[in-house]
RNA sequence: GUGGGCGUAGCUCAAUCGGUUAGAGCGUCUGGUUGUGGCCCAGAAGGCUGGGGGUUCAAGUCCCCUCGCUCACCCCA
């Protein structure tokens, strides 16, 4: 049998429920916020994740679904979220609008990687952008869009870490700086943080290695290294989070993956923190724009995977229910009342009602049985009996007395009685 | 990419020391007098025991390989 690939899922339909409520809760949150919906092609040109994601990270070494199509094109799965929408935001003159633009989306994502728990090749996201203005308040808003998100799926214990990564200036001199720390203790760490000393400094701050973790107590910290304006948009920010009442602690360690952000940078992570623990993250990108090539674009915005929101929302005990669908179940007892039993179930369904319908004659048992399972309030029964007297036999299934309704009046009348129960 | 654990029916699991025709519960379908659901009862369908090779008179069981799942590392959401 040819099964899915590895690292992806089939969602059924008892997952709906729970998707469901992430994803209008999401939507409701934006909505209230100004932000509109934007969704991108599943393909991108494997330049706008390997120039803006950087070089170093491990999404762009090891990570990304990349193919060349038939054209000699060299194609990329979305791997990241944040990249095509700026994307989109310059090449479809987006600027044009009233600034800032604030934009979120609920899309898949592809990372070629081992799966495990809270693991996927392919996620899912919920993310927003906003595109456009520089100030600390949008950082503010666009943190309090993801706050507001968890709560209001009843998920109120996140914590939220916060960091300031610095403008492209300073950067030079914080990176130097940790080189200088980390070099004399390169003795003591593991391989893959020695090769960072040389590649990617930063990252060496959020090592799990225990070793490594000591020694990035005494490490410099990046807020020790802000320009003045850098510096302020980092105090103007905490100071908005406050007036919002929304708490963070300052993870001096926290740098994220991906190597176009700058100053502000933000993860949502769970109280018992296990390996895959980030729930949310995101951060200010002021400068990736440029790195595609566009004219400077500041912008700030996070990702959240769906599937690690579930998990998180199962966690509190947040459950989601399923709107009960059919309400009517109608029953052929023979195979000659089918084209009937079909027409009265388009015409219940035209007035808006949800109907179900055996596709085949059977005894009232059999179907009252059917009837029962797919949860409907009540069945029509259409057999010979009701035929030739011209009526339907209407029985509520919540053990009420058993009725019958002229034919040519049932709609009306199965209306009027679900309309009165409910 | 590296390491650990696990693969028996759609699901959860049995199957003695290697020994007859691989079982159960749940679920599914059908039936339980004449045209009436849930509960209950009965019956049926459903298995290349993940796949391949080996050892053996005999393999679900032991060995090797492989594939898959899973957990962790790496990294991320």
């Amino acid at each position: 049998m040819i099964q899915r690939p590895r690292g992806t899922a089939d969602r059924l339909p008892d997952a709906a429920a729970a998707w469901r409520l992430v994803a209008e809760t999401f939507q409701r949150e934006c909505e209230l916020r100004g932000f509109a919906p934007i969704s991108t092609p599943t393909i991108e040109r494997t330049e706008l994740f390997t120039r803006t994601t950087g070089d170093a990270t491990d999404l762009a070494q090891k990570e990304m679904y990349t193919f060349e199509d038939r054209g000699g094109d060299s194609l990329t799965l979305r791997s990241e979220g944040t990249a095509p929408v700026v994307r989109a935001y310059v090449q479809n003159g987006l600027h044009n609008l009233l600034q800032p633009v604030k934009l979120y989306y609920i899309t898949s994502i592809f990372r070629y990687d081992r799966p495990q728990a809270g693991r996927y090749r392919e996620h899912h996201q919920i993310g927003a952008e906003a595109l456009g203005d520089p100030s600390p308040a949008v950082d503010a808003e666009v943190i309090d869009l993801l706050w507001s998100t968890y709560r209001a799926m009843g998920i109120d214990d996140l914590r939220l870490e916060l960091n300031s990564l610095g403008d492209p200036e300073t950067r030079p001199a914080y990176r130097q700086a940790l080189v200088d720390y980390f070099t004399p203790l390169a003795d003591s760490m593991d391989f893959e943080s020695r090769e960072r000393l040389t590649t990617n400094p930063l990252r060496i701050l959020d090592s799990k290695n225990p070793a490594v973790a000591d020694l990035c107590e005494g490490a410099p910290r990046s807020l020790d290294y802000l320009s003045e304006p850098a510096l302020d948009h980092f105090e103007e920010l905490k100071e908005l989070l406050k007036a919002l009442d929304i708490s963070y602690t300052i993870n001096h360690r926290l740098v994220r993956g991906l190597d176009y952000y700058n100053r502000t940078v933000f993860e949502f992570v769970p109280p018992d923190a296990g390996s895959q623990s980030t729930v949310g993250g995101g951060g200010r990108y002021d400068y990736l724009a440029e790195l595609m090539g566009a004219d400077h674009v500041p912008g700030v915005g996070f990702g959240s995977g769906i599937e690690r929101v579930l998990l998180n929302l199962e966690r509190c005990g947040t459950s989601a229910v399923d709107p009960r669908s059919t309400e009517v179940y109608v029953a052929p007892l023979t195979d000659g009342a089918v084209a009937d039993a079909m027409r009265l179930t388009r015409q219940l369904r035209d007035a808006g009602i949800a109907v179900e319908c055996g596709f085949r004659g059977a005894s009232p048992r059999s179907h009252l049985r059917r009837a029962s399972r797919s949860q409907a309030r009540a069945a029509v029964l259409i057999g010979t009996r009701e035929s030739e007297r011209g009526v339907v036999a209407y029985k509520p299934l919540d053990g009420a007395a058993q009725m019958e309704v002229p034919r040519v009046d049932a709609v009306n009348r199965i209306l009027a009685v679900l309309g009165d129960e409910s």
